[in-house]
Order: C-alpha cells, then structure tokens, then sequence
RNA sequence: GCCGGGAUGGCGGAAUUGGUAGACGCGCCUGACUCAAAAUCAGGUGAUGGUGACAUUGUGCCGGUUCGAGUCCGGCUCUCGGUACCA
C-alpha cells in the first residue's frame, strides 16, 4: 500500500476484478425489488466527449447508489448506431458507414470501461447490428398490419444538384451544405406511423409521470398541443366549400378575408388559373422545410382572386393565400380576424386589408372538434444506413410486408461512397424481387427508419438482448419500465415522445404490462467551456481520454457530478478539475497513513463492519460526539440530496465529512477510536471507487 | 416566430421550496515548512465604511404582494435547449 495516489494502478485493478467476477451482471430475482437504471446510448461518434462522461457518471453513481441500498439493479449499455455523420464520414474517408461504425464503437467501449461504469456488458445493443434491427421490422410490420404505418405525400429538402435529400442541419441559408445550391422543396411519397391515434393517451398519461421535470411535462404538452375548437364551412364562388378551424369562433363577426396555406387545394385550383399565382407559389415553395425558418419568415401573401362567402352575413372575403398559414395543421385555412389576431392585423397592415370591430358571435355554429399540433411520425428517410423498411412494392398487390420468416431485410454491407452518396434506390441488386403474394416481380422499399426508431424500443430490448424468437419475452416485463433514465434535456421532446409512444404500441401488442417506459427522468444540462458548447470548430474541447490517462476515471467523475446540479449547464474548469483530483489525493494519504483501512476492508472486511456496525461511541469523548452528530447530519443531507438527483451536494457533503474526519484527534490503533474507523469507513464508501461493488459518490446505508 | 429553461461573490455553485444569502470547491491574501520555489499544512476572503465590536449595502433589470422575497406575482433584458431529416 502506497502512499502516493496512484489511480491508474487502482482502477485498473478493481476493473479487472469487476470484469472477471461478472460484479454487475444483472439477472431476474424477485426476492430482491428490481431497478433498471439506464443513461441514453451514445452515438459512436468517434470518442467520448465530457458531455457522454458526465451523463454516464451521472446514472452510474444513482445505479451505484440503488445497489447499495439492496436493489436488483440492471445497467445496460449500448450504441445509437445509424445515423447520418457514418455517411458522411464514409464519404470523407471513402470507407463503407459499417467500418467506421464498429471500429468508433471498439475505441468508445474501451474509454467507457476505463470510466469504471457500473455495466452490465453482457447486454450490450448494437442497433445497426441486423439481429437488433430484425425486431424492428418485425414492429414495424405489426404496425403495417393494425393500419398505424401508411404512405403518403410529404416534404423534403431537396438539393437540385447533388440530387439528395437533405437533413434540416444540412441546409445553411436556404443552401445546399455541399453544393451550395437554393434547396427546394419537394412532395414524395413517405412512411409514416399513427402516432396521433395515441395522442390522447399520450397527452393524459404525462399526469402520471410523477417523477418526470414538470418543464419535460409541459414541453410534451404543449407539443401534443391539444386545442378545441370549431370546424366552420364558407361558401366559395365557383368553387367547392372551404372549411376553417378556429379556436375562437366567438370572433366570426369580425372576419374580414380568409388565408390559406401554400399547398391548400383552392391555392392550387386558382394557380391553375393565374400565372403570376403559380410563380407566386413557387417562390414560397423555395427554402428549407424547418418551422424554425417558415415561422421567422417575414409574411407575406397575394390574393387568390376567389371569394368566399361569410356564413353568417353573406359579405364577400377575399381569399388570400399567406406563407404563415401551416400547412399540416387544421385544414391549412383560416377566417383572419385582424383586430383579435395579432398575426392577421399584422399581415392586414402589410397588404392593407380592412380591419373590423364587432360584438362577440354567441350562437352555436359548426361541432365542437379537439385537434393536435402532433402529426403523424415520417420515419421514410432516403439514406443508406438504416435499417430498411420491410416492404415489398408489387404492381397488382401493391405494399406488401415482408413474411416474418424473411427477416432481418438486410442492409447490404459493400457500398462504395467513393464515388458519391449512395442509397438503396441506387442498389437494384437489393431491391429487385418478387412479390411474395403473386410471385411476380415487385420492388423492395428504398427508404430506411428515421434513428429515432432505434432508440425509442431499445430499453426493452436490453431486457432479454439473447431472445431469438421474439422482440421481447417476459424479461421484459420483469425489468420494465426503466426506473430511472438519465440523457440530455435536448431530447425532451421527440425522443421521450417517440418512446413512449411505441411502448404503448408494446404494450398493446402485450409485451409490456407498464403504461409508460420511463418511470423517473433526469434530463441533464450542457457542458460548456468559455461559456459555449464544446466543438472542434471553436477549438474549445476537452479531451476525457487524456484526463483519464493523467488522473484517472474518478478525478473526472468527482468533477462532472461536484461541479453543476445535474439538470443545469456546467462549465468546464481546469482548475476546479484540479481541486477535484487534490481531493481524492487527500483522502488516499489520510488512509494510508492513519489506518491502512484497504488492507483491513479486504482480508478482515467482517470485523470492520462489526466495529461499525455497532455504533460504539461509550469511549468517545463530547467533542467527537459533537463531530459525530455533524457526521450524521451531513449523511441524512446526502440521502435527501440522492432522492432528488442534487449529486453536486453529495460530493460538497464528502468534502465536509472529510473536512471533520482529519479535524478528530489521533489517538493510536483504529480499533482503539471507533468513531474514526466508522468515518472513515464511510467516507470511502461516499468516495471511493476501488473496493469491491462500491463506488464512487454512494453513502454509506443509515439504519 | 413559437415552446421550455437559466441569470446569486473574482469563478463553479449552496440556501431542504417564503425565514440568519454565499455551504462546498476554485482563485486570491497571510502565515508555517524551505536557501528559494513547487507541493503540503494552518488561517482569512461579497462590497463599502470603521483599528474594532459593528453599520450600510447586496441574488440580471423595472414594478408589485408580504412582518419578511434569491425564492411568489406582473412587465422586460440577455442567454441556452427544442422546433418534427443532427443525435
């Protein structure tokens, strides 16, 4: 036993120890009350960056904590492996997405078990691995055949000259990020999954979710967007009717022209007719597709030259179509009142359209309806590396699913991206088939799932990884719903969303018995340096591996919890890392020094927990009493702050129970000071990492 | 634009949710050790005034509620996340 602290040499060790002896490999045992703890996956980017290290060392120290206090606790961990940035990658580096993939995810592992994280690796998910992707399709099909996956029509961000569909991120200034050219926008064909038959529910359950952040809540909410309101018919001149859906029909006597959105079937019937319309409409049909850019668009708008009638007055209103009408949301009309709507007196202003004071409209008109600002999930993407949707499209049956039997429709793994962007549209020897209704010859689909289909079952499926018979089994249902989920306060919305609602879809499929998958949520913040993100371009990184290799895993790990309170921003320090390894420097010496405590917790572990365990403080005198009344103050502080995931003042109070512990007067063998051996035995548990199944930051058990 | 956060010493943050603002750490200052420095250890440290006990002031800005506001209410400013194809 060295005096120096030597990190490396510890954790190494204890690494080892954990790995050989299987520490914190999972398994069902109903004696024990379970607890699934899980932090969102990564996406093999490459290398862990702080942000991973934080949200990692973040769920590692509540399983850590969990176990300590006699749970079952299951810590999987796996990889978000589709996305975009491999293709992008494989085109810079003219290698196939899967290389780079694996070999990202190889280093990635290794950095994560040099971390220390409490996993159990025998549950590892790779989602692009076709034993994952597999039951995807089986999902997807299963939603194909209950009507909640159909096509339709739908926008994309088309670049004209590299022929591609572009990512939202990939259009800077309305411009292609590669060939710089105007983006359009084009109408194809899509997947998309129901999930609004589910928006209710969805809506409802977040009631239940007691120990979600209320602001999650109500970004879900206000998401959903649930609003009632009045569907309401005007007449058209020479046309079929139009019918508006308002919230506040009380305002109908104030209508002085409607407005409809861009793709609005009377904006298309008028176009027909009116060049200067239709070039109008091709304007606007230029720019990126992101509500971001639609929504901060200055308005504007031209007349239709149609009439409608106002049902109740029988005034003549001019139809306008304007750029800020949504499509996707009502029926892509709206009755403008502009002395109530701020937008519609906005929009008036600019194209001096008359305004009209009037009392409020009080008779019953038209059916109270409810709508959503939720629409349908698109989970088509036109990119090679996902996991291809299980369709065959055949001329006589039209989409049909692909049998169960056949699955995993595999992606092919040769692609050559040295020659440009490829998809499975360019692939025929991928999507040349039969169809395995009429034999005759049909054609795969080409589009692939949106990531966010991955990651929205792949909780589950860490429950039972081995099971090849099915999506899931009754593991399942033992280890579901995750208890506590930890990940980025970026993915509150769409993900959790996402998420949850294919967990009902399991559920009604009845492979969960739990309405929701996440039982509590902590959503962490930002880690920032210099007081913004962390990116190459900014040049303002911190390299997690050359800490580690410097320091050691529980420098870095002190650091991330002590730093910031875990849902709020935390700003990148050199020398408060530096505080946080003299800490753990001053802890190891004291130790050593005064009682050779490792030795003592490894060959007589018994005795020590006798000595504890027995709270013997007869020989103590008031000054130590005193100090130990502070002790166990500062431990029911450190209880209350793990309930509600305040880690940084977990770490505050080892500090202070340290600060007190060097304060008590020596007084020869430990045996001799049973106050000292128990603080101390109880700071290494809130601290240290090294000894068997403890941890970092886990208190000691109060009886 | 819309939705949701955040703002407290020189810095990161604490204040158990309306009751002594600044715990803990960093930085800085003083002292011990040292030929000296580093490391380590001990003490101090919001600002202003005072030798001092102490006084005044202080939680982004403006206003309000209350015996009492960092905390609650109304109105702002700046900033961060999301905005449906980044993950």
């Amino acid at each position: 036993m060295t005096v120096s602290y030597q990190p490396q040499i510890i954790e190494q060790e204890v690494q080892k120890y954990w790995e050989e002896n299987g520490t914190f490999e999972a398994q069902e045992d109903f004696s024990k009350e379970k607890f699934f703890c899980l932090a969102m996956i990564p996406y093999p980017s490459g290398h862990l960056h702080v942000g991973h290290v934080r949200n990692y060392t973040l769920a590692d120290v509540i399983a850590r904590y969990q176990r300590m206090q006699g749970k079952n606790v299951m810590q999987p961990i796996g990889w978000d492996a589709f996305g975009l940035p491999a293709e992008n990658a494989a085109l810079k580096n003219k290698t196939a997405p899967k290389n780079w993939t694996y070999s990202n995810i190889e280093h990635m592992r290794n950095q994560l078990k040099a971390l220390g994280y409490a996993y159990d690796w025998s549950r590892e998910i790779t989602t692009c691995d076709p034993e994952y992707y597999r039951w995807e399709q089986w999902l997807f099909i299963q939603l194909f055949k209950k009507g909640l996956a159909y096509k339709k029509m739908s926008q994309v961000n088309w670049d004209p000259v590299d022929q591609t569909v572009l990512a939202n991120e990939q259009v800077v200034d309305g411009k292609g990020w590669r060939s710089g050219a105007p983006v359009e926008r084009r109408e194809i064909s899509q997947w998309f999954l129901k999930i609004t038959d589910y928006a209710e529910e969805l809506l409802t359950s977040l009631e239940d979710l007691k120990d979600w952040p209320d602001q999650v809540k109500l970004m879900q909410k206000n998401w959903i967007g649930k609003s009632v309101g009045t569907n309401i018919q005007f007449s058209v001149l020479d046309h079929d009717p139009l019918t508006i859906f308002t919230t506040r029909p009380e305002t109908l006597m104030g209508v002085t022209y409607i407005t409809i959105a861009t793709k609005h079937p009377l904006a298309i019937a008028a176009a027909a007719k009116n060049n200067a319309l239709a070039d109008f409409l091709k304007m606007l049909d230029t720019g990126a597709t992101a509500e971001a850019e639609l929504a901060t668009q200055e308005k504007c708008g031209m007349n239709t030259g149609l009439i409608a009638i106002h049902p109740i007055t029988g005034e003549h209103l001019p139809i306008w179509v304007a750029n800020y009408v949504l499509n996707n949301y009502g029926t892509g009309a709206v009755m403008a009142v502009p002395t109530q709507d701020e937008r519609d007196g906005e929009f008036a202003k600019i194209y001096d359209l008359p305004f009209k004071e009037a009392e409020p409209f009080t008779d019953e008109i038209g059916e109270k309806i409810t709508r959503y600002r939720l629409h349908d999930w698109g989970i088509s993407r036109q990119r090679y590396w996902g996991a291809p949707i299980p369709i065959i499209h055949c001329e006589t049956c039209g989409p049909v699913a692909v049998p169960e039997e056949d699955l995993p429709v595999r992606l092919p793994e040769n692609v050559d991206f040295s020659e440009g962007i490829v998809t499975l549209a360019n692939l025929p020897e991928f999507y040349k088939t039969i169809c395995p209704n009429c034999k005759a010859c049909a054609k795969r689909e080409t589009d692939t799932f949106d990531t966010f289909m991955e990651s929205s079952w792949y909780y589950a499926r860490m429950a039972c990884p081995d099971q090849n018979n099915s999506i899931l089994d009754d593991r399942a249902k033992y280890w579901t719903p995750v208890d506590h989920y930890v990940g980025g306060i970026e993915h509150a919305v769409m993900h959790l969303l996402y998420a949850r609602f294919i967990h009902k879809v399991l559920r009604d499929l009845g492979f969960m018995n739990s309405p929701e998958p996440f039982e509590k949520l902590l959503t962490q913040g930002m880690v920032l340096k210099d007081g913004a993100k962390m990116s190459k371009s900014k040049g303002n990184t911190v390299d997690p591996q050359e800490l580690l290799q410097r320091y050691g895993a529980d420098s870095v790990r002190v650091f991330v919890i002590f730093t910031a309170p875990p849902e709020q921003s935390l700003e990148w320090s050199d020398s408060g890392f530096e505080g946080c390894f003299r800490f753990l420097k001053r802890v190891w010496a004291f130790s050593c020094e005064r009682v050779k405590l490792f030795e003592q917790a490894d060959g007589a572990n018994d005795g020590l927990n006798a000595c504890i365990n027995k709270g013997n403080l007869e020989k103590a005198n008031e000054e130590q009493k005193t100090i130990w009344r502070e002790m166990n103050a500062i431990l029911k502080q450190a209880h209350y702050d793990y309930d509600r995931s305040q880690l940084n003042t977990v770490v505050s109070g080892c500090m202070k129970l340290f600060n007190l512990l060097v304060k008590i007067p020596y007084e020869g063998q430990i045996e001799n000071n049973p106050l000292c051996a128990n603080a101390l035995y109880i700071n290494h548990l809130l601290i240290y990492s090294g000894t068997k199944g403890m941890s970092l930051t886990c208190p000691y058990k109060l009886n």
